[in-house]
DNA sequence: CTGTGATCTAAAAGTCATACTTAATGTGCT
DNA sequence: AGCACATTAAGTATGACTTTTAGATCACAG
């Protein structure tokens, strides 16, 4: 699924990344160039452009004289899709994937609404396809081609909604999607209402009906919403 | 305001960074780190370290043999801080003020909401204190006043939501409130009712009334709308 | 003659090592 | 306290070498 490491500075990456995002470098830490390059055994050039990369997503601060900082949390991308990967792999992960359903029950309903207004006929196409899907993997413990139907499902609202931050958000929510089946018990098949639900959803989009495509949507985030609760602290 | 560029691949960035976000090089275009870093009169070290950056933000590709790619728009982590700011100063600027309007007036109701459940004591007497400096400066065109407690109220909010994501926003939408201010008729003063909408919200954080608190700043991102509408094509 | 497939070539990124510069921190002296 | 200075780690530049791979070339079979 993750990219495989194409160069040395990205295999760096992938391994001092969630270092720092789990914690293993806590905020303040200070490293040196030189110490990560004899660790990793990687030239300066390559330990520099990982550093350089680290630094764009506000991870860790480099100073002169100092060395590397990690900065703290606060600071953090949390929307560079690298660093939620990367938290998602980590210790902190229910609370990385409340944040983000969080996020999700909030973006997601606006941009049902705006999808019933702008999808095109292709869109409501794929979404009514998606829908039947589901519905189609909704009963005996066929998760992986539900959860496939329901991460294009989701994908192509956001998409649909004709907004290039809500489309960005496309693979937030599939992760999100896929965190979530591979957490739960493995033979609970699918929550029907919640199918139930998506087929409306495709249906008051195609029929233009953005009220109720996004009421519609919101009861689905609700629902993710309800389920966390159950399920983690 | 933006920081000074520290370091020559910094400075490599703020001027290729814009150029690529502006469309200067569209997607497709190839680019060869040669010859940029002769452009860039830098080292070639300084100007892949550029260009690793640039591929972080998923904005260009570097594959061997071909040369840096422009990746296509979709590719781009719009969420980046500094690819909005890029994007912002550039022509698109409309289009980039609506659609994080638009992810605005999703969230920020949400986070109010949430922010009337969690915020502190502090955050409250902040929120009020916004709130009465944003009613201060609400008439005589002391729009820089306005807007600088305006931009602290939905900071606030956002940060008293509790949700990381939703706090990470603050610096978009103070981006969005200082876009407005600066592109608008500069002696109009700002609408009574959305300064009577703030004092309200604020009130509600207050009294814990989620609700209300959600309601309200609804109120207030559709208000935003509207105004873009008006404004803008 | 054409299409398919193996092979070769060269172009550009990737890696490494080294020498040198610059800035900032902390120390020690007055 | 204030200032000069030494030290440290990042920053920059350059050159030599490696690796990947797109694209051309060629060979062979249909």
């Amino acid at each position: 699924m993750t990219a495989q490491a194409r160069g040395l500075h990205a295999r760096v990456l992938e391994s001092l990344g969630p270092a720092i995002t789990g914690g293993e470098y806590p905020p303040g830490s200070v490293l040196r160039t030189d110490e990560l390059s004899q660790e990793f055994e990687v030239s300066r050039s390559v330990m520099r452009e990982a550093v350089r990369v680290l630094e764009s997503m506000h991870l860790v601060e480099s100073r002169r004289r100092v060395g590397v900082t990690v900065l703290p949390t606060e600071e953090w991308n949390v929307y560079d899709p690298q660093v939620i990967r990367w938290r998602l792999a980590g210790a902190d992960r229910p609370r990385q994937l409340r944040s983000l359903t969080v996020l999700r029950s909030a973006v997601e309903p606006a941009a049902a609404g705006l999808a019933a207004r702008h999808a095109t006929a292709e869109q409501c196409a794929a979404l009514t396809e998606c829908a039947i899907g589901m519905v189609a993997h909704s009963r005996g413990g066929r998760l992986e081609g539900y959860l496939l139907h329901d991460v294009e499902f989701h994908r192509t609202i956001l998409r649909a909604s004709g907004n290039e931050m809500f489309a960005r958000l496309g693979d937030v929510v599939a992760e999100v999607l896929t965190g979530r089946t591979h957490h739960r018990v493995m033979f609970e098949d699918p929550d029907p209402a919640a199918v139930t639900l998506h087929v409306k959803v495709a249906e008051a989009v195609r029929e233009r009906d953005a009220a109720r495509a996004e009421e519609l949507t919101r009861e689905i985030t609700l629902g993710a919403l309800e389920e966390l609760d159950v399920l983690a602290p």
